[in-house]
RNA sequence: GGAGAGAUGCCAGAGUGGUCGAAUGGGCGUGAUUGGAAAUCACGUGUACGGGAAACCGUACCGAGGGUUCGAAUCCCUCUCUCUCCGCCA
């Protein structure tokens, strides 16, 4: 959510930034109700203020005494039109913050603005993305892929997109989440491992809810929600709380496996590796001072730059445009990784900055300098999401014998320089 | 799954129908005292919404939702959560 006084005051500036991400949303709709709302709580504060003066008045009266009974005819047709405003505030009220958790947040001003991903910005490159291509193929037409990575199984015991890792796979998988984890706690963000379901307050505060909801594995009997990233149970690790300034900034890592339903994603992109219902991904999630946000940005983009670095993947950062913003992002930069084999660019990270927005939606807030309450900054970003890491390093580092060539630091990991596809 | 107990402010913990946003203690903050500190004393210390230039004022909030009543933290109903014991299990 936007602040309530910036919405009024600054309606013109939130309208571009909504035309901008080109989200349909009717600002002035909320607006309107705005009005209605506050008009009918001053209407009835002026009631029930009433109503508390005269309770205070009769409770210095004798009980059975004839002024008390007078007061009591009396107050039982104020009583009932203080019952009268009170249903249609509340009514206005639940229109309202319909209203309000349908407007999405709006990009910062370095954001290049653009309707679509051709507007991103190719913000950096590192690495050679030639060098690995020459001879690869794409991870899924390799022989004895699908010994480590088994589709065929996992779509008769889940459905597709569902696969088993085996053997080789598995203990990458695992290595991949082990080297991820140490790397974050080594700078400074404390691990945690969360709740794989939320209810459906968390999914709104960092807003799943109510825009995404077709995203999400809905566990109806109990109304839960199957994760869709780490981000959702570690945001709301401090829902409804207030730090002090000195507990910013707060850093959390954590590993998970992500559902996503996807609907409504077919094509080219769906093959092997690049999308599946299940996945498992590191999280870093951010709670900062507000002026320290942006800041705080770029050092969550290199954080997760310093992994592939690491891993010797080649990739690069986009700035992404405004058309290509979530609902509740003002700015986000996205990680690509090569793959050589498929000879394009995969997502592998996105580090974005929500500002106040799923703060002021979870009520985490701090007391700032002049003591006054006020929401912090959230960030998050992936550090790093596990499949196509896997596709890159296995179409990039496959040697003619059929084994893959692990970067150094993962060499301690799986106790091995290399791994095997198939055997 | 069965039985019982409970949920009040930063924490502990009073309050069983009216003057309760809520005693008291602790914590924290400011000040007094001190060479400095401890101890002691005084004052202060919630959030949200609304009104106001501001000081400040109004209203709501005692797990959540509904009900009874002129009036609810307090009575009734439903739900959620926590704790204890039993069962079951990893």
């Amino acid at each position: 959510m936007l602040d309530l006084k910036f919405l009024r005051d600054s309606s013109d500036q939130v309208r571009k930034g909504i035309r901008d991400k080109g989200i349909d949303c009717d600002l002035d709709h909320f607006l309107g109700l705005d009005q209605e709302r506050r008009a009918s709580q001053r209407a009835f504060d002026e009631l029930r203020g009433q109503q508390k003066n005269a309770n205070t008045e009769m409770a210095g009266l004798p009980k059975g005494s004839e002024e008390f009974k007078a007061k009591i005819t009396e107050m039982k047709t104020l009583s009932r039109q203080v019952k009268e405003k009170e249903e249609s505030l509340r009514n206005l009220e639940t229109d309202w913050k319909a209203a309000y958790l349908s407007i999405p947040n709006i990009p910062h001003a370095t954001v290049p603005v653009a309707p679509d991903p051709s507007g991103n910005e190719v913000y950096s490159t590192w690495g050679d993305p030639e060098q690995v291509s020459a001879a690869a193929k794409p991870h899924y037409d390799l022989p004895g892929f699908s010994q480590i990575v088994d589709f065929h199984r996992g779509s008769k015991v889940t459905g597709g997109g569902f696969p088993f890792f085996v053997g080789e796979g598995a203990k990458l998988c695992r290595a991949l989440i082990q080297f991820f984890l140490d790397e974050a706690g080594q700078r400074g963000y404390t691990e945690v491992l969360p709740p794989l379901f939320v209810n459906a307050a968390s999914a709104t505060a960092t807003g799943q809810l109510p825009d995404k909801e077709g995203q999400m594995y809905h566990m109806t009997v109990d109304d839960l929600y199957a994760i869709p990233t780490a981000e959702v149970p570690v945001t709301n690790f401090y829902r409804e709380e207030i730090f002090s300034a000195d507990d910013l900034p707060r850093k959390v890592c954590a590993y998970s496996p992500c559902f996503r339903r996807e609907a409504g994603s077919h094509g080219k992109d769906v093959r092997g590796l690049n999308r599946m219902h299940q996945f498992d991904k590191v999280e870093l999630v951010k709670w900062v001072h507000p002026e320290k946000s942006y800041d705080e940005l770029e050092e969550l983009k290199e954080s997760a730059e310093a992994l592939l670095q690491k891993l010797e993947l080649p990739y690069r950062v986009l700035l992404m445009c405004s058309g290509d913003l979530g609902f509740t992002q003002t700015k986000k930069y996205d990680l690509e990784v090569w793959s050589g084999g498929q000879k394009r660019w995969l997502e592998v990270s996105s580090c974005s900055n929500f500002e106040a927005f799923q703060a002021r939606r979870a009520q985490t807030r701090f007391r700032n300098e002049e003591g006054k309450v006020e929401p912090v900054h959230t960030l998050n970003g992936s550090a790093l999401a596990l499949p196509r890491v896997i596709s890159a390093l296995i179409e990039n580092n496959l040697r003619d014998d059929g084994t893959v060539v692990l970067p150094k630091v993962l060499q301690p990991y799986l106790g091995s320089d290399r791994i095997a596809l198939g055997q």
